[in-house]
DNA sequence: TATTATTGGTTCATATATTGAACCGATGTT
DNA sequence: AACATCGGTTCAATATATGAACCAATAATA
């Protein structure tokens, strides 16, 4: 905690930095490994989270003995252990997501030539389900976070206008600033909500990083509540109205199938807005 | 891991907190989580782990922060999180082991009628992969836990007779006496980690559970090391030399599919063992 | 071969962060 | 209305996590 201040190079408050249990500082290690960069030794772990190095190896420690992680026996590496596919299994059996995902999601980055990605809503924080890399171009808009910002990301954004309104409070208190046209006081966002709302897509133009246009549309389940979110994550410079015409109609598609794969549908405002906004771009409007 | 085996049989006296950190044990509530029992309330997991109810809550909070249980937000009650499943995806893009044991688990079940799992060793414990009930019976033998006694289940004696030696010294502490028959000696889990290497097949006679008998074959990745095991447990009471004889065969069908599909083969010698003791049909050296 | 800089892992005094009995308010049962 | 739960909160007490310094081993300089 006195050393976190070290960090700071601006107010780079990763995300409640204020009280971190000893557990949960320990689970974070986990989100630096990824298919990127699988095995992690203690030393370099120690430079990513910055921390100490024994604290960080006590961490490594509680999550070996519950199989959290492994260590590679020859280069003492650790990465990611079985104990999590475990756990993922019965959270797949309890609340099927995965499964009613992987389809559509691939469709939408084949039929859309961009990065798409599925976000689910748990509690008030929006986090990554799946993504699906399209191999159309060489460019391409990676996002290596866990967690979706509220207000300046599509995803979070659809969360914002579609899900509980306590998230506008969370919201509210991170308007992080990532890039320069991330809205960072209540009347943008809720401008910016506002237009989501009577579109029905969420709406990132370059606000969470500089050269990425996000676009999004709501998932629901069978509660009837928002569930999370289908985005689309295209280079800024090739985004074009055209796209964005292509982009929304395999949104609405994606978005229509996994709501039902997750045994939930489209509020009928939703679709009514949808209906009445065919392809809401100024120029074009020719029938695909 | 631990609390499962202390709330079984002796009381342990909460004598040494000297290996729980904090975040195992929050790590540890997870486990309490099952397909069987996916939604867990507050003062219903304090019972089930035996903790203090603020120390659990504290607990459980850090694990929704970070995405590893969620709260039902009508029932209040906890799930297993979306986290899990996105660290799923990376330790078995970095680590396949899934991919390749769905099928051959899946015939291996079907073949023998029974009950059959696939174990993992990470460091030194097993951990249960993926199970899957054969239909086939109504009586089924359920095991429900997460990590198998590497001295009690067929599972664990793999481990034992063909895992890297260390692993005895684990076991010989943890020698817990689950059955009348559980070996509890070194003398004793000395000799039949001896049967296991000369007839390539770990079995464990109502060792874990009364009415239990396992038998599972040792399973090797690209490295050329042990690195789980396939184990079929069937209810004792119906156990001849007959069925023995079939599981072995299956066993040994599925040891060589699933060690392949890790990018390993079955060392020459087990191999040798196999083909010299041509599924033993009532000539069993086993003597009882 | 000696030198230096890594690595993973360990120690121990310090004080910080965790603990649990008791307490709340809400909901549900009798 | 009394009682039993539930999820969640408080606060003093202290058990527990912390990190600077320290090892031993390996690897890259030189």
């Amino acid at each position: 905690m006195l050393n976190k201040l070290c960090q700071t190079f601006f107010e780079f408050t990763w995300k409640g930095p204020l009280d971190l249990s000893s557990a949960a500082k320990t689970l974070e290690l986990l989100a630096y490994f990824s298919t990127t960069r699988p095995e992690i030794g203690l030393s370099q772990l120690c430079k990513l989270a910055k921390r100490d190095k024994a604290t960080t190896y006590r961490h490594l420690q509680a999550l070996e003995k519950t199989g959290f992680v492994e260590q590679n026996p020859i280069t003492k590496q650790y990465r990611l252990g079985p104990a999590i596919l475990q756990l993922a299994q019965t959270r797949e059996a309890t609340v099927p997501r995965k499964a009613g995902v992987q389809a559509p999601l691939s469709d939408l980055a084949t039929a859309t030539g961009e990065t798409s990605h599925v976000t689910v809503l748990s509690g008030t924080a929006v986090y990554e389900l799946m993504s699906c890399d399209s191999p159309k171009h060489g460019t391409r808009a990676i996002i290596d976070i866990q967690t979706f910002p509220l207000h300046a990301t599509a995803s979070g954004l659809c969360a914002l206008a579609f899900g509980p309104e306590m998230l506008m409070d969370v919201a509210l208190n991170e308007l992080q600033p990532f890039t320069d046209t991330t809205a960072t006081t209540s009347q943008d966002l809720d401008a910016i909500i506002k237009t989501v709302r009577n579109t029905g897509f969420g709406r990132a133009d370059r606000s969470f990083e500089n050269e990425v246009q996000g676009l999004s549309a709501p998932i629901f389940d069978q509660t009837g509540h928002f569930a999370g979110a289908i985005s689309v994550a295209s280079v800024a410079a090739r985004f074009t109205p055209d796209l964005e015409r292509i982009i929304k109609t395999h949104l609405i598609i994606a978005a229509r199938q996994i709501s039902n794969n997750w045994g939930g549908t489209l509020p009928a405002h939703i679709e009514t807005i949808w209906a009445k906004h065919p392809t809401p771009t100024h120029t074009l409007e020719t029938a695909s």
